[in-house]
DNA sequence: CCGCAGGATACTG
DNA sequence: CAGTATCCTGCG
């Protein structure tokens, strides 16, 4: 195995700004399980490329392996981190000058931002995340790139496609500690090979036709289904509601008698068209116990 | 609305 | 150090 060189640090033009919170939140927080955290810097895989990313006077730098084309890595990353959406006028449309809770989650991460990741990768890695906590779900999926993920450059593999997934016995699936999920993935494995354009065709629907379509999927409930929606289909309106949030809005917003679906209005109504970010923040800063629950 | 699924992690005795 | 509770979400 040949020891792997990266470049220097690339500046990313038009890099969004991050403090430092922000930047480990966006990229290690519940959105993503694709960053591995080391000393220096973030270490990951998307779009068959390699990145190494760390901040340098709160903008993004980058590195990746020596022999590889940069310009080609830099337009995929800036396309990662959504380096052209007008940020500020987002927040700026959330209903933080009428919630206050909404306001102090945004203060303690003013730059935290919603990642576009691939849909294969992301559907894979949220249908491995059920009833998982995040240092299990990034070591399911380690553990499927290790053995069944495109060998991307010396001993780095992406996620496994979902054509090799396919191929792939329930028993195989198994032995990636799936445990239950297994059969998920096996059904919606061999529907995505029969199906080749289903997935794309995803891109052109409304947030609830895309929700209602992915969750013909064994596997995906409401909640992935927005988690999908949100990270990998660029729906900003989606709100996944997980424990931490349900926790949120009903002891901090005090909608102690709301069911899910009541919820879930409520964040489409109260937060907006852009209540997945809102979610984020809360999401966040509760985490971070900047919310009290 | 409840209980199960499963593997790690955090407690208890 | 063995045993037990807890986490977490889709599904029947």
């Amino acid at each position: 195995m040949k020891k792997i060189e990266f470049t220097s640090w690339h500046d990313l033009t038009d890099s969004p700004y991050f403090d430092e919170a922000s930047f480990y939140e966006t990229f290690d927080g519940g959105q993503s399980f694709n960053w591995k955290i080391k000393e220096e810097y973030v270490e990951g895989i998307f779009l068959n490329a390699i990145f190494r990313i760390k901040l340098k006077r709160n903008k993004l730098v980058f590195s990746i392996p020596k022999g590889l084309d940069s310009k080609t890595a830099e337009k995929k990353l800036s396309n990662y981190v959504a380096n052209d959406i007008d940020f500020k006028s987002i927040q700026d449309q959330l209903p933080w000058r009428s919630d206050p809770i909404l306001k102090c989650s945004i203060e303690a991460f003013p730059h935290l931002r919603i990642l576009r990741q691939p849909l294969n990768e992301t559907l894979f890695s949220f249908l491995c995340s059920s009833s998982k906590q995040i240092p299990q779900i990034k070591q399911i999926l380690d553990l499927s790139a290790s053995r069944y993920g495109v060998n991307i450059f010396s001993n780095y593999r992406s996620l496994p496609t979902w054509t090799k997934l396919a191929q792939l016995a329930e028993t195989e699936l198994k032995e990636l500690k799936l445990g239950f999920r297994s059969k998920y993935i096996y059904k919606t494995a061999k529907f995505i090979n029969s199906n080749p354009s289903w997935l794309n065709k995803l891109n052109d629907l409304s947030l609830n036709d895309s929700k209602k379509q992915l969750m013909r999927l064994p596997g995906v409930g409401e909640k992935i289904a927005d988690c999908v929606a949100l990270f990998a289909l660029g729906k900003l309106d989606a709100f996944p509601i997980d424990t931490w949030i349900e926790k949120i809005l009903i002891k901090a917003y005090e909608l102690e008698d709301f069911n899910k679906n009541q919820l879930i209005r409520f964040a489409q109504h109260h937060f907006g068209r852009y209540a997945g970010y809102a979610q984020q923040f809360l999401f966040a800063a509760a985490r971070s116990k900047v919310i009290k629950l």
